[in-house]
DNA sequence: CGGCCAATTGAGAGTCGTCAAGTGTTGTGG
DNA sequence: CCACAACACTTGACGACTCTCAATTGGCCG
């Protein structure tokens, strides 16, 4: 079984601060990324439009170059955004763990392949139905603005590791924002899943397999981290993490 | 004079579907950006929150970690978008030529300092306003949803850049991309102008200075551009050029 | 128990960054 | 009007770092 293991479902509670709404009537859970402020007739209108969907481990959402339908909510498990070039080269643009929002992209087609890591349930909206809500809710695209603002800032910062940084310190940075990641905002753990395997690390990162390994080795050996399996980071010292990417 | 020249307006003639709608009262230029398909009652309504506003070659117009107060478009000369990491390193996020549109972030201060190059004339808006207006006009903010989607779906080119290309390729890319960008819809032209340094080109494609002129003058030397002056390059063979980056 | 795949570890080579010198242009001052 | 100084760009030599290639280890499943 080549794919990493999923041993805790990554159900994000929802914020207290959402209110007293029910979760949603078909992934059984509320739309983090977009509805954590939204009205209960707004939430109760993306819910009508909604519908789940679950991926077995590497099962493909979509194709790069394919026309762009739907757009989704990850409730559990992963997804990673791979794009190909004409001569191999692979790079992966980003990773969606639960509360991400995927498919935020001017482009009629897709960009990207998406690929599930491990066993993934989605929420999926129609385009089209998203559009229909965002004219009858602004409040809703004024919260998609802001979503997609945000990626903007931090594909910036992305960029900014890619530019200027050295292997160990962009591994560094990626463990540090994984960690907040998946803590969706609270305490980020010390104890880091890691979901995708070293080749998709590296290929975010635009290293090697074999530098992913070394480098990991090295914080490992500097105290900084444990392994304790190939698909957990325990981070040691976060302030030492934090201080080799001095941005 | 370390700037280099801005001997051309750069002044973007509107395009022809934008309707019979006037100039912008204060900068005399559509706000291309983000005007193209409002509303004669919508484009009104932002002239009025409009304000110009001229630049010295190398002002600074913002610096990172202030409040942001406005967002801009650009109507004339060019800016840079620059960021410093605490020891020192540099990275030039990106450039913004007339009619690209500034300000679209989701945090609440300046990532970046903004500085112009050569001297440069803005319209300026400030947030309150426009986030009053977009509630006023859906239409306003879907646009503007709309082209965050489109910088998004640019900074993941651009990650693909700096993880995946080598330096020869990178330049053959950013040139083709600046000709696509000062073209503005229409056809590339042959002759493109550099308003940025050097040192800013090696900045924002994770380079060295001596790189990028190393690599500048292979491709001179392949036969693929021409550098009649320093800050002009003629593409003589676009399809060569776009070989090199086979994305 | 053996095969398969991913990850790790090691050795060698190529590329790009660093340091240094040289070239060209611009603007200033004699 | 010319000389010089300042600055950016270019070119060259060298070295470090990361990629490539190869072998080994480790875990999972048949």
């Amino acid at each position: 079984m080549p794919w990493p293991p999923f041993d805790s479902p990554c159900l994000v509670p929802a914020p207290a601060e959402a209110g007293p709404l029910g979760p949603c009537m078909h992934c059984q859970v509320r739309h983090l990324a977009i509805c954590s402020v939204l009205s209960p007739a707004e939430v109760h209108a993306l819910d009508a439009v909604a519908g789940a969907q679950v991926l077995t481990p590497g099962a493909v959402l979509a194709h790069q170059g394919e026309p762009r339908r739907y757009v989704y909510t990850v409730t559990r498990g992963a997804l990673r955004l791979v794009r190909l070039s004409a001569d191999g080269r692979r790079q992966v643009a980003g990773f969606a763990l639960p509360g991400d929002f995927v498919g935020l992209s001017g482009a009629a087609v897709h960009q990207h392949d998406i690929e599930a890591l491990g066993e993934t349930e989605l929420c999926r909206f129609s385009m089209e139905a998203m559009r229909h809500l965002g004219t009858q809710f602004p409040h809703l695209q004024g919260k998609l603005l802001e979503r997609a603002c945000t990626e903007l800032d931090s594909a910036r910062d992305q960029m900014m590791a890619l530019a200027r940084m050295n292997p160990t310190e962009r591994i560094a940075d990626f463990l540090l924002k994984l960690a907040a990641q998946q803590a969706r905002g609270g305490d980020p753990a010390a104890s880091v899943a890691l979901p995708m395997p070293r080749g998709d690390i590296a290929d975010h990162l635009g290293l090697t397999v074999e530098t992913v390994s070394r480098c990991l080795t090295a914080l490992r050996t500097r105290g900084l981290i444990a392994l304790p399996e190939t698909y957990r980071v325990d981070i040691l010292d976060f302030a030492g993490l934090e201080a080799l990417n001095a941005a």
